[in-house]
DNA sequence: ACCCAAGATGAAACCGGTTACATCTTGGAA
DNA sequence: TTCCAAGATGTAACCGGTTTCATCTTGGGT
């Protein structure tokens, strides 16, 4: 059964489509009996209005963008849900399109936003951004959508809005924790801070840390690689080798932090350091199994990072937000 | 910037807009040194030609629909990674909606499908129908989409193509296995099966597993409310305080199993039962704690559901498929 | 009774593409 | 040389809505 238009609706009721677009819109403006009619002949042909000819046609789109590195990682997908819950509240749809932390996808999805013309995009940029063409590129290709972006997660130092957690800061924190409950050697395994803003920042809020404690940061105890479990495996294993054991060891996020783990219960050796994870890590609660982790709500960073879209695009000329959440330390084992 | 029409690329290039549309739609219709300048103009600013316009004109829309309950479940997470990188081959881009597994939600998200007229959609129905006359509407609804209709992980026995696991069978297995293991007292912690086919599927392959060795069903073992997390702990922890005692429990979902393991964890009797949950929970393997479980693996459920709707699409009138996958049972306690 | 403003509706252009059809070239066969 | 088919391009209608502007009623003030 094919789609009613708005042409053949006006026909049955016998006005012009102007009106039944009016009753569409804007029904005081239409005389109450022939609202009415036309809105029983909608209701009994079960005529929806086609979104795509009403975008063309007001020039604006009803959906917005989302990329994201991959939407089965959980970070990833509560970050979806929040930010679904305010989109949807505003009568935003979703359009969704994964990057795979890759810079070549990562520039498809712009293209498909592009000509989807979307009304903004939530962007998680890929995690790897090295050479400072490949960044002008993405900032061209952001540019040239017309639209607001923001920028979510990983901050990229482009003239757009950004909400993400002060890793940063956490990180520091972390450090300085540990320290005062006397542990001196702390190793850290991370993301490449060489090629990744993310990882970069971590990385100096771990330096910062060990530097407000007064420690000497020891290269043997630095790990950094990619952000995937297998990496913090390796990584672990070659740690539990060493002649000189670190006692704590931070791991910078979901993936890394399952690595680790997985290698300690390899080895039987769970406890054999201090863990603190970035990000807390699925069932480890649920198994009371104790756990120490810089909490990142993720949903409460889709919201936010949503309602900050909604009031850009309300206010198009607010200067640009840097928005920076609070990540907080949960202890439960030393 | 505002973005570059075909009208403008036609006339920075001398030509006429259906030229232009040529060398984006079938480039070997326009004359070589035409098309050149043509492709040279259009990168120089950068045009890429509109989706909705292209979408009204055409009659067709490059984007399908993905319904489903919540995206932070890792099951739907995956299933709906799993479906992207089928649908991302064909050129089809995704609008997201979820239905938070309610009806009412459920219709609004069919509402959104239809006013966008995407070509095609993964629907996953919310868990319950009870009422006939819910059904009825929601057949309605999927009808008037005027579009292929896939329905994943839950049949609600509608005229559409369908995919899901052959949960039945596999909780059959289940029981059969266990019984052959020497258990003889097996409880089952389950959705609601009169108001879920997916929880009837289920409970009746416990039921049939239960005939298959002779075993009489006892109520006191059978505990069917919501597929929620609270409920199997709830559930659970009723189960320890009984006379008489399982000897083996199945969880049906894996919220229930999550439950269910936080319930045991609390009492410290995590392997009091044998446990069988229905989808592998995470992180037990990693932490080698072992598990057994019924693999469902949803990122090939959601490849296979997009092919099927690709399939669909090219062959509208091949008559209905039903395909069901098969969930093997892995045993690793008993 | 007259006039005009306000209210209801219609006509037509427009959004940015696609495509059927018409027109114009051009080159090769007869 | 003539003629026609094939190839290249343009014209205009169309997709399904929205919106400006014009037209037509109607009722109230004087």
């Amino acid at each position: 059964m094919k789609n009613m238009t708005i042409s053949d609706i006006a026909a049955k009721a016998g006005v012009s489509k102007a009106t039944v677009s009016r009753v569409l819109n804007s029904p005081e403006m239409v005389e109450g009996s022939t609202r009415e009619k036309i809105e029983s002949i909608m209701k009994e042909y079960n005529y929806t209005p086609s979104a795509t000819a009403r975008n063309l046609s007001k020039q604006v789109s009803s959906t917005v963008g989302v990329i994201v590195p991959e939407i089965s990682n959980s970070f990833f997908g509560t970050l979806f849900s929040g930010i679904e819950e305010i989109t949807n509240k505003n009568g935003l749809s979703l359009l969704y399109c994964s990057n795979e932390d890759n810079e070549k996808k990562d520039l498809m999805a712009l293209e498909l936003m592009k000509t989807q013309r979307v009304r903004g995009v939530f962007y998680v940029p890929a995690v790897n951004y090295p050479a400072m063409g490949k960044k002008k590129k993405i900032q061209k290709e952001l540019e040239s959508l017309g639209c607001p972006v923001i920028c979510i997660d990983r901050d990229i130092a482009l003239p757009f809005d950004t909400i993400h957690f002060d890793d940063r800061k956490a990180m520091k924190n972390a450090v300085i924790s540990l320290a005062e409950a006397g542990h001196r050697r702390i190793a850290v395994i991370n993301g490449n801070s060489e090629s990744s803003v993310l990882a970069s920042e971590r990385y100096d809020g771990y330096l910062e840390g060990l530097k407000a404690v007064g420690i000497e940061m020891d290269e043997a105890f630095v790990y950094q690689g990619v952000y995937k479990q297998s990496y913090a495996y390796l990584a672990a294993k070659e740690l539990f080798q060493k002649k000189e054991q670190p006692t704590a060891v931070i791991t910078c996020n979901n993936n890394l932090g399952r690595g680790y783990l997985q290698a300690a219960a390899e080895c039987g050796t769970a406890d054999l350091y201090t863990h603190v994870s970035l990000d807390k890590i699925e069932m480890l609660d649920l198994l009371k199994i104790p756990h120490n982790y810089i909490e990142r709500d993720s949903y409460e960073l889709g919201k936010k990072a949503a309602e900050l879209l909604i009031s850009r695009i309300a206010f198009p000329e607010k200067r640009i937000q840097n928005i920076l959440m609070e990540a907080p330390l949960i202890r439960e084992t030393y």
